[in-house]
DNA sequence: GAGGTTTGTCTTATATATCTGGCATATAGA
DNA sequence: TCTATATGCCAGATATATAAGACAAACCTC
């Protein structure tokens, strides 16, 4: 590809708010535990420039490493309590189950209306 | 940097549960809906390989696409209501107003114990 | 207010994530 | 069961994210 021709990719509002709530989280929490960027950083294990456009809600950061940052502060994100998370992980197994493996196009029509 | 040696990043257990859970609610909503990966993949801009990736949870994509797919399936991330992000957000200005924009060394004690 | 420090931002080089296309296997539906 | 198709996975090419370093401005402490 034309190294000219760079790649835009857009965001839903929606998207754009959770990444900079989700940004705003780590940088409040950051700072009630008394910590520069480059703490963080170091603990995360990436550079203070990284750990800067995460606290940013910048779209392009690797979900890895800005989980890894809630995980270092010790941010709860999907349960009150981190230690529930792989029960729940464990129920949509089961859930997971009893759905169809592949869906196929005979059941074509996709359910637009959620 | 020498092309063999490459970067191994490693996770903390708890974020990559968190990125399994998040996976999985993303297959499970798309199953629901009827929609194939390719579907998904399709509306949410990216190839379909990608869109497996972020159904098993890989740390390594990129936080804004994983997020733009919870937005195409309609699943709340941080709150009942997607709605009310941009509130929370607000509240969270409020309160990061309130503490300090620069935390300096002389404050140089760590809060290790949250 | 002065000092040193942290933060925000940019640039360049490099590592790597993403896309494309393909193949084998598993799956759903007839 | 049989067949078409969806899924899981892989490799090569390339666009892009990240690290490192530097700089100015904002900030906290004194």
């Amino acid at each position: 590809m034309d190294p000219s021709q760079k790649k835009v990719r857009t965001y839903a509002r929606q998207t754009r708010e959770g990444l900079g709530l989700l940004g705003q989280l780590i940088r409040i929490a950051r700072i009630e535990r008394g910590m520069k960027v480059q703490d963080l950083a170091d603990r995360v294990g990436v550079s203070r420039d990284l750990m800067h456009r995460i606290e940013k809600g910048d779209p392009r950061c690797g979900i890895g490493v800005v989980f890894e940052a809630t995980t270092v502060l010790g941010l709860p994100l999907f349960a009150p309590e981190p230690s529930t998370v792989a029960d729940h992980r464990a129920r949509l197994e089961e859930k997971l189950r009893l759905l169809p493996k592949a869906v196929h196009t005979t059941t074509d029509d996709v359910d637009d209306a959620f």
